[in-house]
DNA sequence: GATTTCACGTA
DNA sequence: CGTACGTGAAATCC
């Protein structure tokens, strides 16, 4: 055996481990497992995230797997991935594949024909490996242009042991920090729970004494703020944010609310008993983290970690002796469109650190219309017609519109797509209906392809990180759909950063090896994540 | 009690 | 300038 060879792995209820090679399995400790990793570095083949946490709370780390659930929605699309769909979708698409197949394939009937698995035990998640392995590159032989889904599965699959290692490290918070932020925002922690309705009602007050005569209500209910606000001559539709931003500063009453609204936010949501849940002893944040979601493939991230307030990051301190490189990748979408769609003259704008700019000059418009122009072609605009910008878009950059107009038209007729590193993404279901939502399906399209190959990009930036910072006592300790943050030695911050900006080339060329794309990083160094301006 | 709606934070 | 997700509270359904 050699390194990078699949060898198969289980976590077991009592808490030991099944370990199968070729025909054969033997139990084994996490450390057992951790000493096989450091002689052979196979590519563990794994149903799941859960053998990682598992082994993680074992005390060992796997450099490389091969995740089974990971492939298979990459291969099929959707979020059910668990062992026994995955191996019955594995043997359905093998049937599928045969030409004289016709129509949506009933994975529920085809379970039941498939050959019976009747433990999924570590040979198993070997056989399930090797046969995704297998059914990816016949697929490759039919594919030109885009990117192996074999180097995608492999991202994808590292990627969800990067997840189980977020999950179990969390994200350093400094709690005295984090407490003394709240209590600008939301005043000090309240005593019980009549110290906590005190601090509420006078928070409240602070709106309703602008209420006119006799107004008051709820504010935690839309429909009573709807009709405070129609008793103050603000009548509006619903009372969303953006709604209510254009009578802010003629009406106090408005202006009070909407400042309600923020600190109620930060007080509901990321309070004292967010960080009492989340915030573990040991100055770590900790949420549940997948490699990706059912649509079209973003990793996703609970306990907000996805959706922390901007004000809030100041409380995200690297420890002492340490600091944070953070990366966010520059106009990933507009580069990624250039990457998928092949377009030449797009491609050649990206060699711009501002790829607006050579934008601009072609379609001879100024940079916020050229970027408008760019952005509503990748979304789908519904407001306006999009102008001369627009127009020249189409013919400036044929290609590229020509591929995003090809996915609309997929989503809007159900038909299934693929994003640029192999994912399915499922439009089918879709039955006739409204215009308005099929417009909507057309930009959903849209969307995905672009939104999806950015996270396969990203994620193979991740795992090449995770990676090549390891041996610098480094980890990733926060992704967020464009941007890392990386929790590293403070005497090895500056290393850790130039790898970073090494990595984006390296995950580049393995992702996109036919594009002369360019990907841009803004990459500093900082003790906390709110420093590190962007 | 479970599900839907509204709202809003992040990218 | 659109899409996505996670969250919490109220409203609504059953």
């Amino acid at each position: 055996m050699k390194r990078g060879d699949l060898v198969g792995l289980l976590a077991e209820d009592d808490g030991g481990f099944t370990v199968a090679v070729d025909g054969a399995e033997a139990a084994g400790s996490a450390a057992e497992v951790a000493a096989a990793e450091e002689a052979l570095r196979p590519r563990w083949a794994v149903w799941s995230q859960a053998t990682a946490r598992e082994l993680i709370r074992g005390g060992a780390r796997l450099a490389t797997c091969w995740d089974v659930a990971a492939v298979h929605r990459l291969l099929f699309g959707g979020w059910r991935a668990e062992a026994g769909y995955a191996w019955a979708c594995l043997h359905g698409q093998e049937a599928r594949d045969v030409p004289a197949a016709a129509g949506e394939p009933d994975l529920f009937s085809v379970a039941a024909d498939a050959p019976d698995a009747p433990v999924l035990g570590a040979a198993a998640a070997l056989a399930a490996a090797r046969l995704q392995r297998a059914a990816l590159d016949e697929h490759a032989l039919d594919e030109q242009g885009g990117a192996s889904r074999v180097s995608t599965a492999r991202s994808e699959s590292t990627a969800e042991l990067l997840c189980a290692e977020l999950s179990a490290d969390g994200l350093p918070v400094d709690r005295d920090a984090a407490e003394k932020l709240l209590a600008g925002i939301i005043g000090p922690r309240p005593r019980g729970a009549v110290d906590a309705a005190a601090i509420r009602a006078a928070r409240d007050e602070r709106v309703l004494r602008h209420a006119p005569d006799g107004a008051g209500g709820d504010l935690r209910s839309p429909a009573q703020v709807k009709s405070l606000l129609a008793a103050a001559g603000i009548d509006v539709p619903d009372t969303r944010a953006w709604r209510l931003d254009e009578y802010k500063d003629r009406s106090p009453l408005v202006a009070a609310l909407l400042d309600w609204r923020k600190a109620e936010r930060i007080s509901t949501t990321y309070g004292y008993a967010w960080l009492d849940e989340h915030l573990g002893p040991d100055g770590r944040l900790r949420g549940a983290w997948t490699g990706s979601d059912g649509g079209a493939g973003r990793m996703t991230a609970s306990s907000g970690l996805h959706n922390m307030p901007a004000v809030l990051r100041q409380a995200v301190l690297a420890e002492d002796g340490h600091l944070f490189v953070r990366a966010d990748l520059g106009q990933i979408e507009p580069r990624v469109l250039a990457a998928v769609s092949g377009d030449a003259a797009l491609a050649a704008a990206t060699a711009a650190d501002d790829m607006y700019l050579p934008v601009a000059a072609e379609l001879g418009v100024d940079r916020p219309t050229a970027k408008v122009a760019m952005i509503a072609a990748m979304y789908g605009q519904t407001t306006g017609h999009g102008g001369v910008a627009a127009r020249r878009m189409r013919t400036a950059y044929p290609v590229a519109m020509g591929y995003l107009d090809a996915a609309d038209r997929s989503a809007r007729a159900g038909r299934d797509l693929r994003t640029y590193g192999g994912r399915l993404l499922r439009m089918s279901g879709a039955s006739t209906d409204s215009p308005a939502r099929e417009a909507a399906r057309g930009r959903y399209g849209r969307n995905a392809v672009i939104q999806g190959a950015a996270a396969e990009l990203f994620k193979m930036w991740a795992v090449t990180v995770r990676a090549r910072t390891a041996p610098l006592d480094a980890g990733i300790v926060l992704c967020l759909h464009d941007e890392l943050l990386v929790h590293v030695p403070a005497g090895r911050a500056e290393q850790a950063a130039a790898l970073v900006g090494g990595c984006l080339a390296e995950a580049a060329r393995r992702w996109a090896p036919h594009g002369r794309i360019r990907f841009i990083a803004d990459i500093t160094v900082a003790r906390s994540w709110a420093e590190a301006k962007s």
